[in-house]
DNA sequence: CGGTATCCTGTCCGATACTG
DNA sequence: CAGTATCGGACAGGATACCG
């Protein structure tokens, strides 16, 4: 059993799960490993995520202090830039293994249609 | 954009996701990396988890072919073993980053705590 | 022992329209 | 450009009771 925040958790695999579990979270910071993006490039990395649930998701990895916001323009056209923060950059080596497991699973489900047709 | 089965996933780590995402999944394939798990050994590691959801998560791992249901009696009281298979396994690597990751951010969060008081 | 059945709640997330 | 506001549907997952 592990606490953070008064916030019991029954593993460590919970935890981090917690950070950045559900649909879109991995992916995004996947894509900000390579280097802070702006808000539209990010979109147009996701097309099929609202801009709603986008926005949503990096208020609370920014919340969990994952990533950072910073805001280059004072008036309209805005200019936003999303990087990882130091905690966020220890994510790293987790998010590259998830993103490879995902290309082995596509290589394999290919191989298996192959050999079915 | 990556295609298995006809379903289409906009990121390698969208397809991950698909496979070992929300929230019990990969803490179940936590405790079976070091071996076959019985059900009630798995809710003894899991307590908050409840029966209808464990029951669930283990049919639709059985079905995405990541483990085995075995079942050792005809009658009751039964005796069900679930097993990682040899696609199941692939998955090791990846959720001992994890895992890792979580104790490191508990670890962290200890430290800020304790400068903190 | 290893589950189902039933019911219900919360939350995630999409669609769409609007704004500084 | 980078968001917010509002609404609503789908589904994950909890509580409890029951079964072979």
């Amino acid at each position: 059993m592990y606490i953070i925040d008064d916030k019991h958790y029954p593993c460590c695999t919970t935890v981090t799960m917690r950070f950045i579990g559900g649909k879109w979270k991995a992916v995004i910071l996947y894509y900000l490993i390579e280097g802070p993006k702006r808000y539209n490039e990010l979109r147009k990395f996701m097309p099929t995520i609202t801009e709603r649930t986008l926005s949503l998701q990096l208020k609370q990895l920014e919340e969990d202090n994952i990533i950072n916001r910073k805001v280059y323009t004072k008036k309209p056209p805005l200019m936003v830039e999303y990087t990882l923060t130091e905690f966020g950059e220890t994510l790293i080596p987790m998010l590259k293994e998830i993103a490879r497991w995902g290309i082995e699973a596509v290589e394999k489900s290919k191989k298996v249609k192959e050999e079915i047709s």
